[in-house]
DNA sequence: AAATTCACTGTAAACGATTACATACATCAT
DNA sequence: ATGATGTATGTAATCGTTTACAGTGAATTT
């Protein structure tokens, strides 16, 4: 019988002191049975496993976590849950977790910001044991309150990163991904191009307009400022963007976006104000999220690996987190600090010759 | 000072015995002046508050949970991630739960079925306290371990539900938002409307069934068996309804799809094929994910209500699992078990009068 | 003046695991 | 037979809080 449940209230669950009971043995003798079966005779373990399925005893996380100083979980800080960019590499990264002891936080910085929710702090109540950023915006002060916590080796950062620091992080080469963008529409025949980049500050929106710069000088075309448009990620970007387009009189033939979503409020608005796409203006996308394929027209994109940015990021983390057997401890940590994973064009239908 | 930070190490945190001592007072007194600040006298809580912000002092998670017996976190089952409506349900969650004493795990049911990962255990060994699913399909076994578990009263479900589950739930009006779509198809003049559902056992595609059914009999349309569509959420889907779709005989000229993702796939892979939206025929979706304003064409649908959903689960949640007065303790749990959340119909450009 | 109440504060026992250390017994070499 | 070595288990301290209970003066009542 696996619970001995009276009629009236919910039986309490049984603790370690219980299984032991149970057995016959100390409650170190059951805890030896889960963490390091092989120091017990083949007898007694199976006499414990078998007491602790019939007590269907379950260890208490707190108390493990008390003793042990391991949390057992870690955060992901996301800029914006409502993004299928960023919900997708949750995805994959709360399914390389699953496989483990591993529990996943979130926390969301797009409302409050990371300053606003004293990061550290989950860290120091002993909440996590590490953390996975997606959010590069974070601030000087918190990776000084990182380091001087000790902390610094148990974050990693996934598709963005600050910039100077030391902790490590898996990313997409975008400065290639945006070269590739610029190559296909030169390939095309196009020559006034348009690049929306996102906030300045973003590293993401510096590497891709390094690698604007970096394939315009290659391909010598001279590079217009008037067709650098700043902006973010957003649906709503693409929507400005496109208006301000509409309102050149020497517009660009073809756009590089800063992500899907810019590039769909780009194609809806352009569309809807009567400019078609591909057939007027080429749109070049970034990320490849889901939707891409399946929009009208499909978007030509730059792909960015999702599943391999979250297992890298995933699989980073946890060496770095999970204790070493002893003669591992001395080495230093994992041996690389900063992961690229490729990115590829992806052709589809939103990008084709410029009218003559 | 803040930290007395020596050059080599890492100093260890401050417990509440080392805020005691700099305060000159007892563990309780600390411990009080952070949970019941009003047992103290105004000096002796000066005193420690001071005391703890000098000893940058952080209650550990782990203890208090041991001996409180309160995790301080709540689950959310996710069916899938990478669904935008979903994840922007989760954002909404993750938002409410961010002013609160509450994390917030996460886990994606997508992979790994929520039977796989003993969903009860999560309780048991007291990592959360209450649990939000947006996920209806849960086993009979499941639902029956929570109740023996006396776990039942510390879950909500959102947006999917358990039929026949005491357990309450906050949902959209999902009977009428499918009542809304043909209605508003059959106000433009269509007759031939086509219908996708979700899988068959899915509780949400049950009542968008009866909704359309309920709508048919209202407007004494006669109700096509052929045109009832089975699929489930997703942009595949989409597409593969396009191609029976395609293959008819005699075609639909309007159908009401069971997602916006599914409308999507749809809207794409009719455009491919030449078929024009809503020229040919039109499409409704169902959710008003944030893209459905910036598809092509924009897409009429129903608008799910996410914030509302989100805000009103969390509520709904911390009102059952926070300890109440004693005063309250013996009323009743929450006052609803069932909490509907208004739909309305979005009109876009993916409808239109069909063709005469 | 003694008894009662009140407002604070302290003492110490939990909460439920892990693990350093001690112990017991069997095995083996000397 | 003795000591050494190894294997398997038990004892009890520990992790860092919270909180029931007890105690201490001061204020108030009788």
């Amino acid at each position: 019988m696996i619970n001995e449940k009276g009629k009236s209230g919910v039986q309490k669950a049984a603790r370690i002191q219980d299984v032991a009971r149970a057995a016959g043995v100390s409650t170190a003798t059951v805890s030896r049975a889960l963490s390091s079966p092989e120091l017990l005779s083949e007898a007694t373990r199976k006499l414990v496993l078998e007491a602790i399925r019939s007590t269907g005893y379950r260890a208490n996380k707190a108390a493990r976590t008390l003793r042990t100083q391991k949390a057992g979980a870690v955060l992901v800080l996301v800029p914006n849950l409502g993004n299928p960019f960023f919900s997708q590499i949750l995805a994959s990264l709360s399914d390389v977790f699953m496989g483990t002891d591993y529990s996943v936080l979130i926390a969301d910085t797009e409302e409050h910001p990371p300053s606003d929710r004293n990061l550290i702090d989950y860290f120091r109540d002993s909440r996590i044991d590490g953390m996975i950023s997606l959010d590069g915006a974070l601030t000087l002060q918190e990776m000084r309150d990182f380091h001087e916590h000790g902390v610094s080796d148990r974050i990693v950062f996934a598709c963005e990163w600050v910039k100077d620091s030391e902790i490590p992080s898996v990313r997409s080469d975008i400065v290639l991904g945006a070269r590739l963008a610029v190559r296909h529409l030169h390939e095309l025949g196009h020559r006034k191009i348009a690049h929306v980049v996102g906030p300045e500050k973003n590293v993401l929106s510096q590497a891709r307009r390094q690698g604007a710069l970096e394939e315009f000088a290659a391909l010598e075309l001279p590079f217009e400022e008037d067709w650098l448009l700043k902006g973010e990620f957003s649906l709503e970007c693409g929507r400005d963007v496109a208006l301000q387009i509409l309102a050149m009189d020497n517009r660009p033939t073809a756009v590089c976006c800063s992500s899907d979503q810019v590039a769909f409020g780009l194609i809806a608005t352009l569309t809807a104000e009567g400019v078609r796409v591909p057939e007027d203006i080429s749109v070049v996308g970034f990320d490849d999220i889901e939707l891409s394929e399946f929009y009208v027209p499909a978007l030509t994109t730059i792909r960015q690996n999702r599943s391999a940015l979250g297992e890298r990021a995933a699989s980073l983390l946890m060496d770095r987190i999970t204790p070493k057997p002893i003669a591992a401890a001395a080495e230093p940590l994992s041996t690389e600090a900063l992961v690229v994973v490729d990115v590829e064009l992806v052709e589809r239908a939103s990008t084709a010759a410029p009218r003559v």
